[in-house]
DNA sequence: TCAAAAGTGTTCCTGTTACACCCATGT
DNA sequence: ACATGGGTGTAACAGGAACACTTTTGA
């Protein structure tokens, strides 16, 4: 479906004034990054609309799924972000000139919409993102230095960041950043970086472990300096 | 509004195709209790629509306030709920038919609806229902035995009542289901209410003590056999 | 005075904190 | 050999769990 068919066909497809955004997390060079789309001079994050005979929650998967290929991510509802004047129509307005499209007003995609928010945890290596046909790229960006976006595009990030600082301390999740083996330094750096704080190595490591969610490989690498540290994975469900 | 100015005007007021619903809790008889409107043959959760010129949080707390009279509450949000065929017109073909007014598979109200959720902790003392126009009856029901209800507004309270098990483990907000001024001995009922478990008697007095957020009144109140137990309030904020 | 309810204390145990110490490897 | 980085151990402490003890009240 290319732009033009989704500004007039669109409406007949989708529930209107509604609207999935997804913040993609991925962990690269110790820094957290989420990957951002460019459409027209600004940045957006993935998102879609949902179907009017699919569920909320097919939608969101269908719509991660379009955009990084992956099909059982660690997908997680963040926020309802529902602003009374939450429109996009000065934005598509630039996009439109840009692309050298005729606009409207009355575009259903100019109306006030409410967007419901994921996060997902990512492994960067092995997601290989698909603009779609807004799109005119698609790429990481630290979720610390991040590019204008549009509306509040912004702030649903900071929210995915802030929330995801609360969410490792119940749950052992962020193992989806990295690769399926990895070193418990790996994992410790990790965790700092969301944190923004020190960990006691030690600690973390025994700590780890103890949850037994992880099986320690026989092989060890070799790198620089000082001892190799074994890889671990997560073990297989039984 | 009436039920005909809804039916027929509300699509030009509220947006489409998205509602909000309220699990309204309170505590009495040592039963968690929430706030039910009887429409047609069956029950529904208090909830609206989102004006189209209104915040989706505006419109939660107005929502709530319509139906409660209560200004400040303890309102948190809930989930998304979304399934495919979340529509409600058998629902309200039976309620027009024994209202006597006329039904047609068109209205705006029968469309596929996505929901959301929020729960609120009240004092069903204090709290004075007011039933909408298409609200035969309120009443508060038990949270373990509740009536048959439209749709998937069961599940909704159930949902409610799960988070709710979790919520108080992290943070102090259960004192909103009692009056200003209780008792330890009725905190801890309350929450072993909550959780459907025992829980250590003395520890959980020191516990809530310990966390400074509750200033012991000298007054003790005569009752029956026992000790007199002091009553406590939440601190002020500085 | 006895049972019941409320307040306080004691003991045990687990998990956290902050290190110290021991291994392995590259320079 | 030594600096670096990874793995393990230990002592001190805080908080949770289970239960005993004391105080106050009505019958």
């Amino acid at each position: 479906m290319n732009v033009q068919d989704v500004i007039e066909h669109g409406a007949e497809y989708f529930l209107p004034n509604l609207s999935i955004d997804h913040v993609i997390i991925g962990y690269q060079d110790d820094t957290l990054k989420c990957l951002l789309l460019k459409v027209g001079d600004k940045w957006v994050l993935p998102g879609g609309y949902i179907l009017q005979e699919e569920s909320v929650d097919h939608a969101a998967e269908r719509i991660l799924m379009e955009r990084t290929g992956l099909k059982r991510p660690h997908l997680r509802f963040l926020s309802v972000f529902g602003n009374k004047d939450r429109k996009f129509d000065n934005d598509f307005k630039g996009f439109f000139k840009k692309r050298g499209l005729p606009w409207r007003e009355d575009y259903w995609i100019n109306d006030r919409f409410v967007t419901l928010a994921y996060y997902s945890l990512v492994n960067i290596d092995t997601t290989h993102p698909v603009p779609g046909e807004f799109d005119d790229a698609a790429e990481w960006f630290s979720m610390d230095e991040l590019p204008e976006m549009w509306l509040d595009h912004n702030s649903i990030v900071d929210t995915a960041r802030e929330r995801l600082k609360g969410d490792i301390a119940r749950e052992q999740v962020t193992y989806n950043l990295l690769p399926t083996e990895f070193t418990m330094p790996q994992l410790h750096q990790l965790h700092q970086t969301i944190l923004g704080s020190k960990l006691d190595r030690s600690r973390f490591q025994k700590k780890m472990i103890a949850t037994g969610m992880f099986e320690r490989l026989p092989q060890v690498v070799k790198e620089s300096p000082g001892r190799n540290p074994y890889q671990y994975r997560l073990k297989k469900e039984a």
